[in-house]
DNA sequence: GGTTCTAGATTGAACGCTCATTCTATGTTA
DNA sequence: TAACATAGAATGAGCGTTCAATCTAGAACC
């Protein structure tokens, strides 16, 4: 019965290795998306045999699941953060500039696309997907709330959520604008979008 | 020598087969992505067999590469027909509502953000994408000139291109948005999208 | 301390299948 | 008859997945 007891080593080793298996994976698929990479291509990236990688996930569709999974922790540990600084309003106009950067890491946005356009299909990657942001846009809302509320506005929720779409849609539309376009003037429309944003957050 | 005439029926012919592997292909790569279509899922939807497909394509990137060149028209007729209009800036802002509905469509959207998603790793492919998105930037810049000149605005180029980026990562990453959050309230952000293009194009 | 036992970690070959592509044979049409 | 359209089988490679066989490290016992 008390079989199932693992070593604290035990478990770090083994979660090390899903995490191994997940960086392969994640580096593989956004090389050659998530039907062109080949479990013999992540398992060679992993340093581990073909066959061993069923013994962390039951194939091949958990492996993205999972990571779509961990990808929900920066929006939500950002959107902490802004809350607790002095001025929230200028602490997130100030992050622009960072948030416009982020977007369009060419690595970062490829697999966030690939994501998406999975989930387009997969409706069991877009359950997660939509469950993720879900979890995201509320804490963004609450963030939103709290800088509208400072400066004496008191919007009603549809109109926050509907800032929280824009707001959304710029930013991971910067995804696709970084690949379409990689000559664009970063700085230029780093300074565009804070006016937008500023624009925004001030509005009556 | 003169094997090559063909007569007009015949060319027809051929062009509207291609387009049936066309169609067929944009379907299945929408449904299953570039590497999870397989030819012959293609060449059932196209309504032939799988070998005849190598008479009109080389191979499977060369049915990618015409898809993504076919998809250029759109927004080319769109900006000619607003600078076509009596008032183009209350055009421009009256077809938000429109540019909108279009982002949300989820086939539209599935199929361009899995050919960007295409375009983030194979450079054949990015190439085009690139090159059919300088074409659609310029036609939007000339656009978005004559507006601000007919309100007497008179923005540096820079200006200009980062005001295009800017509506361009709005309207892309609604496409996102419509596929990570479907439940959005759509005609909410139809009117503050018009709202932002308005700003955007009125400021000073 | 040395030996045996054991359970999980790991491998790599094997399986059945599907893939993109090629080839050959037959139909069609002018 | 000549040239092209088309089908469908053939090919060889590679796929995701399974599995029997080994390895390894530590527990249990002497």
């Amino acid at each position: 019965m008390s079989a199932e007891y693992r070593s604290p080593s035990e478990q770090q080793r083994a979660e090390a290795r899903r995490e191994q298996i997940l960086c392969a994976a994640a580096t593989c698929f956004r090389n050659h998306g998530f039907h062109g990479a080949s479990i013999a291509q992540i398992s060679k990236a992993a340093g581990m045999s073909a066959g061993h990688i069923y013994h962390y996930f039951d194939n091949k569709e958990a492996i993205i699941a999972a990571i779509v999974e961990r990808d929900l922790e920066y929006l939500l540990t950002l959107s902490a953060q802004l809350r607790a600084a002095r001025d929230t309003r200028e602490a997130m106009i100030e992050h622009v500039t960072e948030g416009v950067r982020r977007s369009l890491e060419p690595d970062d946005a490829g697999l966030k696309l690939e994501v998406v356009a999975e989930a387009a299909r997969n409706p069991q990657v877009a359950e997660i997907v939509r469950e993720a942001d879900r979890v995201c846009r509320a804490s963004l809302a609450t963030t939103l709330r709290a800088i509208r509320r400072a400066d004496g506005h008191d919007d009603d929720d549809g109109a926050i959520d509907t800032m929280v779409e824009l707001l959304a849609a710029m930013f991971e539309g910067l995804m696709i604008r970084g690949i379409r376009n990689p000559q664009m003037d970063r700085a230029a429309v780093a300074r565009r979008f804070q006016a937008t944003v500023r624009q925004l957050l001030t509005q009556p």
